[in-house]
DNA sequence: CTAAGTGCAAAGTATTTGCTTAGGA
DNA sequence: TCCTAAGCAAATACTTTGCACTTAG
């Protein structure tokens, strides 16, 4: 958590430059999703922060959770499903595995990676700035669990 | 539109197997989405399918594209944003280009990408049965306009 | 001191559900 | 005829907004 706390405090500078304030809610919802490898929903995010700040509301973690969005230190991830994932890694766009049985969403590093949007870029002459893209299928353990 | 053609007889086909009625709400909604390369929201869908059949509810539109996504026929594509896209152009699954600007989306064909499930699936041990790879940018079109 | 942020509740919006009537097979 | 589907409206669930009060800088 170490180099989460230097991102932190990378934000909190960024955050003071525009004319924004760092606040004791905000700074939960800091130490809850950046550097961490988590994805958390909004309601996720409430009830871990609720712990230290049992007044903080719905809305404030909306409200942070896209300001963060803005700034690009974290993303947003929706699926199908209903509600809106954060990811606060900080590592630049990685695929993620979605497990249609555990429903679990794990990430995958693979460096080969990293050279697509270059290529894809190259090949078709769009300027990309981001990309994404995610697995679906059946994680090693519940294959195993269903033998 | 041909092969369009022939895709919806199969899905009739498939439907009438499974106990399902095709009736002329569903057929509509078929002729607009099967076959189409276009990504159009429910209400996109309901405004056309109304130009044949005023009477028809964005309900129905929702209670089809339920179903044809379940039976696989057409895909849902969920973004940051507000509402959800269907597209029905049948072809498996392929990357989309969404520009930052127009927000125009694009389908990529890149062969080079066919491999990459197995790749994946190989490397890591996940059963991969489905993926979905988004680019984000600005397209050669608004890149003219900007200059 | 002053402008930005919080908390609460109400509003908004995409999608789903229930139920009655219509209409395929 | 029988049972699925349509149509409408109400319900649901996530997210946003408005406003009075609080507080960081």
């Amino acid at each position: 958590m170490a180099d989460g706390n230097q991102r932190i405090d990378d934000i909190v500078v960024r955050l003071r430059e525009h004319g924004m304030r760092m606040t004791p809610q905000r700074m939960a919802v800091l130490n809850t999703l950046i550097g961490n490898k988590e994805h958390l929903s909004a309601e996720a995010i409430h009830d871990r922060v609720r712990a230290d700040y049992p007044m903080i509301g719905l809305a404030t973690i909306y409200k942070t959770v896209s300001l963060l969005k803005e700034m690009g230190e974290i993303t947003e991830l929706n699926f199908d499903n209903d509600c809106a994932l954060y990811d606060g890694s900080g590592e630049s766009p990685h695929p993620h595995f979605i497990c249609s049985q555990c429903n679990t969403i794990l990430d995958i590093d693979d460096a080969d990676l990293e050279s697509l949007p270059g290529e894809v870029s190259h090949k078709t002459g769009y300027e990309i700035t981001n990309f994404r893209l995610d697995f679906f299928g059946i994680c090693p353990n519940c294959q195993k669990n269903n033998t």
